[in-house]
DNA sequence: AGCAAAAAGCAACATAGTTGCAAAATCTTG
DNA sequence: CAAGATTTTGCAACTATGTTGCTTTTTGCT
């Protein structure tokens, strides 16, 4: 074992997750990848940017997010505050096809924001004519970690 | 009457608006107000800018979208692409004291966003622990002139 | 090890948003 | 309705955020 590895798991996992993806396994995904195993909430483009930009250029870590969304193993979530945020999505994801029927939840002291992967999108009663095809949920609050 | 004026209420109206806000009345404000009561969906900076954009400074927009938000004339909608909307809040918004307790619908035909002020958010039934201040529901699909 | 394909890095550019300050418009009050 | 105080605007400069094309490096495969 070479180096410094919070679970030795993690690195099995990400070159798995990669490999069924169909994507060469690099030194920015995996890096990228592990980020989000060991974060638990979501990250915006520029939390990434932070924590792993000192040895990335900008230009990768866009490209590595783009191809983590098209490849269905992250999800974005749309904020207030227009920055994106990703999040790891469960296996049922694939590629172009997000399940990702599940509330988001951003907490207004840690500003983190979950997946509350349990609690799904409710139906909506829309008025005539209108069709659904994708429901959104966003529930701001404190999470459980900050009362 | 001076000019071209398509409803001659709109004019009052935005005026007395204003007022109420404490904001003077300026062909800035104006313009833009005018943009939001003639337009029925929401609207972005981007497309203020472009409707309005000859005319004004883009700190102008910038600025001015700014304080009707803080003034709750408009609220905003969070959208998937990153890009903020803007819309009218109903007579019981006060400043700072958003109550946009409806729907947005987002038409992928016709990518404007609707306030469906009719469709109340649903209650969300959290995990044990997390508290809820706010919810926001965005549905995605046709819209009703879109079929 | 060697080759083709994919990805990273670089540079240059495009767009979006912010800040400070001087000039102009608006509001207020006599 | 004029004059001064106050807001607001426009400008310039700047930072942050995203994008694109191209060359070099890394990866995957045999």
């Amino acid at each position: 074992m070479p180096a410094k590895d919070t679970l030795p798991d993690f690195e099995e996992k990400i070159a798995s997750l990669l490999k069924k993806s169909h994507l060469s396994v690099t030194e920015s995904r995996r890096k990228i990848l592990h980020l989000f195993l060991e974060h638990a909430g979501a990250l915006s483009h520029g939390d990434i940017e932070r924590k792993a930009g000192e040895k990335f250029d900008r230009v990768t870590v866009y490209r590595t997010l783009q191809a983590f969304v098209e490849k269905g193993i992250i999800h974005t979530i749309p904020t207030a505050d227009n920055s994106i945020r990703y999040a790891l999505c469960k296996d049922d994801c694939s590629a172009g096809h997000h399940h990702d029927h599940h509330v988001h939840f951003l907490c207004h002291r840690c500003n983190n924001t979950y997946c509350l992967d349990d609690v799904v999108t409710p139906d909506i009663k829309l008025p005539r004519g209108y069709v659904a095809e994708q429901v959104e949920v966003l529930v701001e609050g404190v999470c459980k970690n900050c009362r």
